[in-house]
DNA sequence: TTGAAAGCGCTACCAG
DNA sequence: CTGGTAGCGCTTTCAA
């Protein structure tokens, strides 16, 4: 592997003015041949370890998820390193397998690789950990898709109270009076938010909220599964569920169908996130469905804009998830 | 941020020392706990980029992959990170969207960005190329879910001619004698060893293929859903219709059931890769599950032993897919 | 526009 | 076991 000092000698100037035209800065064009030449004839390339030790940036992102085997991250994160990519950045992914210990580690590891920004789906960190743990990088992140109560940062969201409140209705409008949610962990703040959607409309359309008709657990297959047979061996049963993520609905479709019932004459069903697989149904199964596209282009926009100096007040995007009846 | 320097100081001991601590060798336990203390008082962090310079590696493997939003990819591509993870090591994923141009462009920026290793699921290589292009990096290589041929380098595959194989038998079993196979490109291994599969046991069935119930193309929802159209819109069409991949299972029963038609009775099928959807659906769809997990942990004990200086014979693993039924 | 030289923070050699 | 020191390859002054 040949050096910039290689380049020099056989283009027969200094260092410093290879460069200067490594990093576009002006040089005479008789020598920017000879540079051109050199390089090419040495199949020179600078040596990023020495460049980031002198300029102390990576050009890398760092992006710290829960889960990527699910449909919606990866399409959030084929996303985002597209953009990212586009703008000379390259992306550095840590999956924490929505293990608490995990996500603490991995995010004091990729902060200690040296990335120069940080795109974050958090799931158990407070806003004093996040703190004490990203400060003694000064590293711009985005929070997407839920953020950590109190941290202060841009954040790229989608409208989960308005998104669930429109399938709630939906039902409701179906003739549907008794509906169960089945979401994930209380502290992940789009579960929340989706689970304040459901009150609202329930409210709103006078039913009174059964917290019997509430089931929350991880965002897995299993726990769209026995949720299901929770509501369903219910005295009073549910005559629909709405789902809030592609594992629980998936999970919940199959109990469905392992106990011999069918979607919608017996139990009637609200999918999320999963567009593809719904629509695919025998009866298609309504579902939410998230701008995955976006919220990856928009996270890797707000990241781009702070690297490059941007330095005003954080600023949150909701995007707007469609409904597929 | 401080430097080495400063925690020598302060522990009162020179940086060589420390950096014989950091680094695991032998120092007098009265100045390690110097040095442990020290570097708590300062939040001290070694600079990564100062020490890939110096040794010229940087802990990073990178990961180069058509798609990340398949389930399929995003579960081996999890698997192989925690696996690396547990050995010190972090990934840096690039995707080439099956795009051939950036499949070069993103491996070749892969390999200046410095990386250890190397993982790569190629679609549109050749070995001459993939040479070319590695030929000043000498970074060892493990090719996964198929291989360009040619290419002398650690590989993990699964069994795909003898799982096909099943699934045309089974099919066979069932009293079809009419099968169409939907499947990607055939220049991606993987997939022409799923053809030959499903020509074998054509022909120990004593079945004579017919080209037209053979539809080629990429790896995606369109190709099933078209290719679905295109076999059921023949004269003589087929009664059963095999997948070879997960988007194109989606799009091949979305086409069925699009064109009102029903499984099994209007038509069988054979999926691939969407166990869990498979499973989940009234009549469930048997399928062809592909041990991804064991895929990426493989790949990554493949690749951790090169790393530490194994240099023998490239070594190929054959995994065993599952037959749900 | 160009070049000389300093130095980023770390590791590894070698001498003690 | 410890410490002094050279130097990894690059960028960035500053002077010419």
């Amino acid at each position: 592997m040949h050096t910039i000092k290689d380049v020099a000698r056989l283009a027969g100037v200094s260092p410093s003015t290879i460069s200067k035209y490594l990093n576009g800065g002006n040089v005479r064009e008789e020598n920017a041949k000879a540079i051109r030449d050199a390089i090419a004839a040495l199949d020179y390339r600078v040596n990023p370890f020495a460049r980031s030790l002198k300029t102390q940036r990576s050009r890398a992102i760092g992006i710290l998820l829960p889960d990527i085997s699910a449909p919606f991250f990866g399409t959030v994160v084929t996303a985002l390193d597209k953009t990212l990519r586009e703008r000379g950045y390259h992306t550095l992914i840590s999956c924490y397998s929505a293990n608490h210990a995990l996500e603490r580690e991995n995010l004091r590891y990729l902060l200690s690789t040296g990335v120069d920004g940080l795109v974050y789906i958090p799931e158990d960190l407070s806003a004093e950990e996040f703190y004490e743990l990203t400060a003694n990088y000064s590293v711009p992140a985005v929070q997407i898709d839920r953020v950590i109560q109190g941290v202060a940062s841009d954040a790229v969201l989608v409208n989960n109270a308005d998104a669930v409140y429109a399938a709630t209705a939906e039902l409701i409008r179906r003739g549907h009076h008794r509906i169960g949610l089945i979401s994930g962990p209380k502290s992940v703040s789009s579960a929340k938010e989706r689970q304040v959607g459901f009150l609202r409309a329930l409210s709103d359309y006078d039913i009174l909220f059964d917290e019997e008709l509430f089931f929350s657990n991880e965002h897995t297959f299993a726990t769209g599964y026995q949720g299901c047979e929770a509501l369903l061996s219910l005295k009073n049963k549910p005559t629909a569920i709405i789902s809030t993520n592609y594992d629980i609905t998936i999970g919940l479709v199959t109990a469905i169908r392992d106990m011999g019932l069918h979607i919608p004459e017996d139990v009637d069903v609200f999918g999320f996130d999963c567009k593809d697989v719904c629509t695919m149904m025998k009866s298609p199964i309504p579902v939410v469905y998230q701008p995955e596209q976006k919220i990856g282009q928009t996270a890797a926009n707000y990241l781009i804009e702070r690297l490059q100096g941007y330095n005003g007040q954080p600023r949150t995007t909701r995007l707007e998830c469609s409904i597929m009846l």
